[in-house]
DNA sequence: CGTCTTTGACCTGCGC
DNA sequence: GCGCAGGTCAAAGACG
């Protein structure tokens, strides 16, 4: 909806670096790199030819260089007779202008097909979204006309087996032993379930929220996760419906003090430990800037750390249960610690729906996880899939609770110390050590040992390389020296893009053989053309990992929702934060920050492209068609 | 005067 | 049982 509108202010900013979402992918591959070795995206090529016209015969040669070096070859050559000077320069920069018209010209074209495309993107997403509402009113339909009491068991199984499939639908439900009050409780607070869709503007937020991960959706998104925890942590325990009421609300040690009554309460009450989601990221200000409003309601010296630790509390709802602990790091005070806890029960404020999807979607990952541990306890051997797609790092591991199993995954970057009795997922968007990870941006997932990890490594590497002893691919990362919030938030954006596109990869691989997956992913490939295709050996090791990331993908839709709402929380969040320090740091950066964050909303609608590929829908006729010929067209 | 922050006290879980 | 550490409460103070 917005789209078209950011495209065409990202091409009218000709200072800016920023690449609209829309604007990267098509027509990058014909920019290729601007002379001074950065890989200048889509947009920018509209915007360097802007320039050019303002200095035609410096601009031009260095972007055309390669097509019109001959001419400016000649009109550096020494000759004999002025007049021919005149004309041989005056002709080639005549036809260097009537190339940049035609450049001009074609990306025009493109633009108008893109312009096109999004509406169809857009279309299909509002249909996809009213299908989803939907298939909700019938599912509550259909609950409440059950027996709740007698059935319990049955919804609780179906539930699981729906969460396996659909946890971004889910992120925000409850098990089902308690559906029933939920249900009254998302009347309440649900804008869905008043009118199907709410206002437009509620709507636009819906959507956003469909597509990450039901932030509105999450009256019972704690709960939720606490049955889920219940359930994993004792094998057969239903869990009282007493404690899964979704009016009560977590309010902290009050309620549990009063629901501590019996020892089987006690027995989950110490398993029933909250998946946190931790966030690193340099912020000079006390707190970072989440779009939540927060109250300080405590402070501690925590051990191993001179900096107190604040806890705070959402206070956008008095009952919503959603608990943060901001800390400076020990080691370096620029870099502040904020865990989050819990997940909203009241909407949400665009700004702050990133943060609170990932918050949902972790913890929901984390739990899946956790009950996948628990299913089997003695052959626990770590199932892990890893794969580095274009600067993306991203891999699961389902870790035994056993922590004597080697760790998985080690991150250097995830200094975070956090008690072993809850999972935690650390993002870390801080600068990585050099000798690890380049200059920048490593946003890296991991966890406490005995909880599943998960790492999102947004590393910048000097150069496109495939780590064999990892599996892993590094790609080169766009940036030099000048990292800004907005290339850091580029970049953010262009993986988002390829990530939604390898998900999108990865629902087809399963009707497509390796080559075409691989084919795909080449197709899907854009910018960085200097070291891509791999050299054969690597073409097979590098269809071997994709194959491998597909099937973590495909194999647990609980991760793709998770790695959506991660990675659409860590451009908005970077959003928030990199908008709080530019705005503090660096003035002259504002617009930039501003347009990264709407970059960050079209992102959410690329996930929209990803979902629907979703198997639990009919995939539209232009769904996977709009995204593969988007993303095939660039190529 | 209402809201927010501060801070000491208290509670709980855990290891020894 | 004791001590420690993390987490929370709630009265007091600060602030607009």
């Amino acid at each position: 909806m917005e789209m078209p509108k950011r495209r065409s202010k990202a091409m009218e900013n000709n200072n800016t670096e920023e690449n609209s979402f829309l604007g990267n992918t098509p027509v990058e591959d014909k920019t290729k790199k601007s002379d001074d070795g950065h890989d200048e995206e889509g947009t920018s090529m509209e915007m360097e030819i802007s320039k050019s016209s303002s200095s035609m015969d410096i601009t031009i040669q260095g972007r055309h260089g390669w097509l019109a070096e001959p001419e400016q070859t000649n009109t550096s050559m020494p000759s004999s007779s002025a007049g021919k000077d005149r004309a041989l320069i005056k002709h080639p920069q005549e036809k260097e202008l009537q190339s940049a018209k035609a450049k001009m010209g074609e990306v025009k074209e493109e633009n108008e097909k893109l312009k096109l495309l999004l509406s169809q993107i857009v279309r299909n997403y509002q249909s996809l979204q009213m299908h989803f509402l939907g298939l909700l009113q019938k599912d509550e339909e259909a609950k409440k006309s059950m027996d709740p009491s007698s059935s319990a068991r049955d919804q609780s199984n179906e539930q699981d087996e729906e969460a396996d499939e659909l946890v971004s639908l889910s992120l925000g439900r409850s098990s089902s032993t308690d559906q029933p009050r939920k249900d009254e409780q998302m009347k309440k607070t649900s804008h869905f379930s008043k009118n199907g869709k709410g206002d437009d503007e509620e709507g636009l937020n819906g959507a956003g929220l469909a597509l990450e991960l039901g932030c509105r959706f999450e009256p019972a998104a704690d709960q939720s996760t606490e049955v889920v925890m219940k359930n994993s942590s004792s094998d057969n325990s239903c869990g009282d419906p007493k404690e899964d009421d979704p009016t009560e609300i977590w309010p902290p040690s009050k309620t549990l003090r009063t629901t501590r009554s019996g020892d089987d309460e006690v027995s989950q009450q110490t398993h029933l430990k909250k998946a946190r989601v931790s966030v690193r990221a340099r912020c000079d200000a006390p707190t970072m800037h989440d779009g939540c409003q927060w109250r300080k309601y405590g402070q501690k010296i925590a051990k191993g750390n001179p900096c107190p630790r604040a806890y705070y509390r959402c206070t956008v709802s008095p009952s919503c249960p959603v608990r943060k602990q901001v800390q400076r790091c020990a080691d370096d005070m620029s870099i502040l610690i904020t865990t989050y806890e819990g997940s909203h029960n009241h909407p949400l404020p665009m700004s702050a729906t990133a943060m609170a999807s990932t918050t949902s979607a972790a913890a929901s990952m984390l739990q899946s996880h956790s009950s996948t541990s628990q299913q089997d306890h003695t052959a626990m051997a770590p199932i892990s899939a890893s794969t580095n797609l274009q600067g993306l790092n991203f891999s699961t591991s389902t870790l035994s609770q056993n922590s004597r199993l080697p760790q998985h995954f080690y991150f250097p970057n995830s200094s975070i110390s956090t008690t072993n009795s809850h999972p935690t997922i650390t993002l870390d968007l801080t600068a990585p050590s050099p000798s690890h990870f380049g200059r920048f941006p490593a946003a890296v997932f991991s966890s406490n040992p005995r909880y599943p990890s998960t790492r999102l490594n947004f590393s910048s590497s000097p150069s496109s390389s495939l780590d064999h002893n990892n599996n892993t691919l590094q790609l080169q990362a766009p940036w030099n020296n000048n990292h800004t919030a907005a290339n850091y938030l580029n970049y953010g954006n262009r993986v988002l893009n390829q990530v939604g596109s390898t998900l999108n990869m990865g629902k087809q691989s399963i009707f497509q053989e390796p080559n075409n997956l691989y084919q795909s992913y080449i197709q899907n490939q854009k910018p960085p053309p200097p070291p891509l295709p791999p050299p054969p050996h690597q073409q097979l090791m590098l269809t071997e990992t994709i194959a491998s990331a597909t099937k973590t993908i495909t194999s647990n839709p609980k991760f793709q929702s998770a790695l959506a709402a991660a990675l659409t929380s860590f451009v908005g969040t970077n959003g928030g934060s990199a908008t709080t320090g530019v705005r503090e740091n660096h003035h002259h950066h504002q617009h930039q920050s501003s347009t990264s964050t709407e970059s960050a909303s079209g992102l959410k609608l690329k996930w929209a492209e990803s979902l629907t590929t979703n198997p639990i829908y009919p995939p539209s006729p232009n769904g996977i068609g709009c995204a593969s010929s988007y993303l095939n067209k660039s190529s």
